[in-house]
RNA sequence: GCCCCCGUAGCUCAGCGGAUAGAGCGAGUCACUUCUAAUGACUGGGUCGCAGGUUCGAGUCCUGCCGGGGGCACCA
């Protein structure tokens, strides 16, 4: 029986009671059952008495009593407490809860899976760092949250469309391009350029491709550099950001809503909505209308839309591409961007309640430093990547909410111990991966019986428990985009599972031992626990290793 | 000054308005002739920043204060 089973039975028995006369009450259309923390406290336990008993009028205890006799009558339930205030605590038979292991197995990658999300057309921006240098560590924390966010979403039935903005315009990207030359020509950084080795790597790529560079004028040298730098430098965001897993639908230029019309269409829109001025020689977006505490220019005086404008151009892209829900994932550094977003919503006719949602995360501290730009310690995502390791760079970093601070150190993640969760999980997969490979190998079939009532340890009722929880976390984190939660429910899995491990052989001690359906049975169930914490891992984009 | 986030064990952090607030690390003890000991069992460890309020019930919600981080451009 799993848990939503479980809900929809509870349901039906108090709509019965109610009927009988027991009491009278409006049901909630969902019934919640959740896993208590305290084994004694049986396999599910609800607080549904404690919330109908003042509508009813009836004391709680009184309620839980009467609701439980109805409650044992379901069956594969074989024992319901009340408990405390009011709780009722509820026993599934071994037979019942065990079914979930096959029912598992047969599905196999889609378990987890739901449509909790069905119908939510989402754009979900990340990263958009601007490609005039590699990646960093302080984009890593979107990056890896952004990435199972999208995983998350996917997995649970919204249509789903990661994008990169790329800040390709602009004086930026001309420093860059300077800087480039400059390097080429073995000239020292210009005034408000970029430093760093990696301008000498692409002036050597640049100056490959066109070897008469230097021998252009300057004009006409900074146009043939500025485009080859700015792809040799997308490539290699593209490329580290295929080494850590995460992936994008859309690489959407900003240069091209320029080049297309679409930043002035953009602000002729807003004037048309009636929320565009002019002042002091400038066009204005009066985002005081709404939430932003000062107005906002779109046009400058010199005639140059600024950053904002191409921000609202951007806008009003994801909501003609049919974007009901854009979410903006920002470091704390954007924070002051949350107000003019939302006012760009609510200027184009949009709902920012509903429209929009803007995250900000906090920035993360590795070893002690900042990692943000600014602070200007400026260790590349690849570098990280080379040093740590993909799995545990995107572990360390999924596990955590993103608006808490967060402290790493380096050498901690490098362990292969428990300090790392990472290898907790893993190693927790790879054992049953070794278990049922060597099941195979001693005449171990699932396929030759399935006994869910052998399934009667203790620790065998809360492994059951633990992967019907599934779905329900994937659900939730989905909801709430809160990746973190998959890997604290992958950790307590592994740790349910390690229990039962060490309680309950899957294997004949030897070859003389006789296999019997208790083998084949717990061999399902550790074949369930494997395709949890695989489709568990896969959400975080975190390997499942075979043997470790 | 105004706005946002955070404050939970020595450390790093979980915690859906519910039961005796948890995990890992660190400290100590124990368990491998037995499917991977990268594991498990056990022992210590807490005024949930402070003060009020809402509630049958608050670490969780509201207000104020204290402490830490971040943000407040005709920059990009």
């Amino acid at each position: 029986m799993t848990p939503e089973e479980l809900s929809s039975a509870i349901r039906a028995a108090l709509l019965e009671a109610s009927a009988a006369g027991d009491f009278t009450a409006d049901i909630p259309a969902e019934v919640r059952v959740e896993r208590p923390r305290n084994r004694d406290h049986g396999d599910w336990s609800t607080n549904v008495a404690l919330q109908l008993a003042k509508p009813a009028g009836m004391p709680p205890r009184d309620l839980a009593t009467r609701l439980a006799e109805r409650l044992t009558a379901i069956d594969g339930i074989t024992q319901v407490d009340v408990a405390g205030p009011g709780f009722l605590n509820i026993t599934l038979d071994a037979a019942s809860a065990g079914e979930l292991a096959r029912s598992i197995v047969e599905s196999g990658t889609a378990y987890g899976k739901n449509d909790s999300e069905a119908g939510h057309t989402i754009n979900l921006e990340f990263i958009s760092a601007n490609p005039t240098g590699p990646l960093h560590i302080g984009h890593t924390r979107w990056a890896a949250l952004g990435d199972s966010m999208r995983r998350l979403l996917a997995a649970s039935g919204a249509d789903v469309t990661a994008e990169y903005y790329i800040n390709d315009a602009g004086t930026q990207m001309d420093k860059f391009a300077l800087s480039v030359l400059a390097s080429a020509k073995g000239e020292p950084t210009p005034e408000g350029g970029y430093p760093g080795a990696y301008i000498g790597d692409l002036a050597e790529i640049v100056t490959q491709q066109r070897p008469d560079l230097l021998e252009l004028p300057d004009d006409e040298a900074v146009a043939v550099a500025r485009p080859l730098a700015y792809e040799a430098q997308l490539a290699e965001i593209q490329q580290t950001l295929e080494r850590f897993g995460v992936f994008f639908d859309v690489w959407f230029s900003e240069q091209e809503l320029h080049d297309g019309g679409a930043v002035e269409q953009a602000v002729a829109r807003l004037r048309e909505q009636g929320h565009v001025y002019d002042k002091d020689g400038a066009v204005w977006l009066r985002t005081t209308d709404f939430t932003d505490d000062k107005d906002r220019v779109l046009i400058r005086a010199d005639g140059e839309p600024t950053y904002f404008a191409a921000d609202a151009a951007y806008y009003l892209s994801k909501k003609d591409r049919g974007f009901t829900e854009k979410i903006y994932l920002l470091g704390a550094d954007h924070h002051g961007y949350i107000n003019r977003l939302k006012a760009i919503a609510a200027a184009a006719g949009d709902d920012p309640d509903v429209n929009i949602d803007v995250r900000i995360g906090q920035l993360v501290n590795l070893n002690g430093a900042k990692l943000s730009k600014r602070a200007g310690n400026i260790i590349e995502l690849n570098d990280l990547l080379s040093w740590i390791g993909t799995d545990a760079v995107r572990y360390s970093l999924a596990r955590y909410p993103a608006d808490s601070p967060l402290s790493l150190e380096g050498e901690e993640l490098r362990k292969q111990t428990n300090d790392n969760p990472v290898f907790y999980v893993q190693y927790a997969h790879a054992r049953t991966a070794n278990v049922s490979r060597l099941a195979g190998e001693d005449g171990v079939r699932r396929e030759d019986g399935f006994d869910p009532a052998l399934l009667a340890d203790p620790t065998e009722a809360t492994l059951l428990a633990t992967l019907g929880d599934f779905p329900r976390v994937v659900a939730q984190a989905a909801h709430l985009r809160e990746p973190h939660r998959v890997a604290r429910y992958l950790e307590d899995l592994a740790g349910r599972y390690h229990k039962w491990y060490d309680t309950c052989r899957v294997r004949p001690m030897n070859a003389e031992e006789e296999v019997t359906d208790l083998h084949r049975t717990r061999l399902w169930l550790n074949d369930a626990t494997r395709q949890v914490l695989a489709n568990g891992l896969d959400l975080l984009g975190v390997s499942a290793p075979e043997r470790m």
